[in-house]
DNA sequence: GTGAAAGCGCTAACAG
DNA sequence: CTGTTAGCGCTTTCAC
């Protein structure tokens, strides 16, 4: 592969001026860029990135680090491409990294990232003190925590109303007549879903219907299979819920699983809300309420958040919610109507 | 952030010896290792892979570029995933890129990965002569296809047997009594394609039916909505299909809603077939028949071939067949019968 | 407007 | 076993 000498040799020029074509073609002459710029292509020069990052100034290695729990989960799909699309537009790369929620994987990843020198960070923090990611930030590496709030910490973030939509799920059920309303959540400490369960307390209590310790179960949010075990011993219980409140996608598909193989009917003998809008939530008969999550949009504005911060690494740290949209469908699987 | 030169001044040894303490432990006496070590912690040293790749040799960067068409097409997101698995037991990060099938971002980013010095790429070739391809395969930087073939260029390919699958789901649906079969396709080269195409015509040929070509639709394989409109067009035909054949997830989805919109009960009115198994085929009634291809193994192959061609730059191309796996369910969606 | 030279952080000879 | 030195390819003063 050519080099800049190569092209300096060719075009007859040092290196500094091929360079300055390069960055600052307004500080060559006419002519010479003319030159330089021909002897490139025909060469066909393509810059190392990898010697520009090494040479050049912070916040200008146009590689970002993006750290998620699982690129399988289509809600993380989602905003990844929402990164990359407006990571594309600034020609920047971006190095994906999947950390199962694992603490380990995560400081692993980190390290990487530090040392290809990213221009930034984005994640869903796993640890709600995490000392690593907190390093990051000290190494002045920009940081944006997207769908999960890093407490203790003054750091861009991008999260969804997650309790004012797990009211609207929960309150479209009461409306609906249910008082036995199940929620199945997590058991981790992240914030999406405390707030989840937050707002599906709020629901109840505004509706003046009494928490039941019984109808919540918590269980890994990346399992379907666990979710599905739980929705059994709901159902299969003496005094089965008449709803449950879904809290994600994946225990969402669980919980279906369950719900066919034990043979019940939808609404007729249980009624659904799941947390996330998927593809697949128009083929079910009926189709299933949900509150969507603007995933793609997430991710866009994390990635707008991390230019902004390159831009100007003084302004003030912001805390973005975006609002989630309830969906009710027809039996066509239509909208009928949407609720912020 | 603290350099080789800063732990050895602090060790008190010269900057090839923290070198070697890193990159040949062995070639050091073991006190000053112990000191060297101890230093790096205290210091929170993280080699530079920035520079270590600069200065390096190539195949040690560390780093694998992979350009898939679109990250929120489950199949991809399960491959990306079977890649950075094996990547991250060998301590590599992965530059995941977005194409849309677009030869101009493939290029680009092609360029990107080139300039990042990546130890080799992954993908699903656009082009079926692309030559910014070939060009890379020129520069030396290993290559492996997949889910596509790149024909005429010796390159490392993993690949699923399509058209094998293809005619044992046709043919399962020939089993069924179905004499007019459609089949939802692409319109484009895609090895992938053609070869789910060639066997739908096989199973029809073997069983004696004549292929019609009203009964084939060839549509964007990434639009739901133009196999949506595709399966109107051959449900409210005059003389409509008994059965379809539909070649991946996204088109497999437009079709669902389409047979959901206009009201038509499966299998009674229509039955289906679907390339590709999601997560959600179990959850539809009945579940949907489903060819799955082992997309997650499918990454991991690619992967574990790179690495085998960055330990032995000479040895020969292979390409690896995948066999995909018919899955018929009970109406619990439980697998009932799984053919090769 | 252009060139010479220093150096980013590291590895790999080559000496000792 | 350890240190010295020469770059990897590039950007950026500082001269001219």
């Amino acid at each position: 592969m050519s080099t800049l000498r190569d092209v300096a040799k060719k075009a007859d020029v040092s290196i500094a001026t091929v360079s300055r074509a390069i960055n600052n073609p307004d500080k060559v002459s006419s002519d010479t860029l003319a030159r330089i710029r021909k002897t490139m292509r025909s060469l066909n020069y393509n810059p190392s990135r990898v010697a520009q990052r090494l040479r050049g100034n912070k916040g200008k290695s146009k590689l970002l680090g993006l750290i998620i729990p699982d690129i399988q989960n289509p809600f993380y799909s989602d905003i990844v491409r929402g990164i990359e699309d407006v990571a594309y537009g600034k020609k920047y790369a971006v190095i994906l990294c999947n950390s199962d929620e694992n603490p380990e994987k995560e400081r692993f990843y980190l390290n990487v990232l530090h040392a290809e020198s990213v221009d930034g960070v984005i994640l869903p923090p796993i640890h709600l003190y995490g000392k690593v990611v907190k390093q990051i930030t000290e190494l002045g590496i920009p940081l944006i925590c997207i769908d999960r709030k890093f407490p203790k910490l003054s750091v861009d973030t991008v999260v969804v109303n997650n309790k004012k939509g797990a009211f609207a799920a929960v309150s479209h059920l009461i409306d609906e007549g249910h008082k036995r309303i199940s929620i199945i959540t997590s058991n981790t400490k992240f914030s999406s879903f405390q707030e989840r369960k937050e707002g599906y307390k709020k629901a109840l209590e505004d509706n003046g219907i009494a928490y039941d310790n019984s109808l919540v179960k918590e269980v890994d949010p990346r399992s379907s299979d666990d979710a599905k075990e739980a929705t059994f011993e709901l159902l299969e219980s003496t005094n089965p819920p008449s709803a449950i409140f879904m809290t994600n996608n994946l225990m969402g598909l669980g919980t279906l699983n369950a719900i066919k193989q034990i043979g019940l009917k939808i609404p007729k003998d249980v009624s659904l809300v799941m947390f996330d809008d998927m593809p697949w939530t128009t083929i079910t008969s009926p189709s299933l309420t949900a509150v969507k999550q603007p995933s793609y949009e997430m991710g866009r504005r994390a990635c707008e958040l991390f230019f902004q911060r390159i831009e100007d690494p003084q302004r003030e740290c912001v805390e973005v919610t975006m609002e989630t949209k309830l969906i009710v469908r027809d039996s066509t699987g239509k909208p009928l109507k949407q609720n912020l």
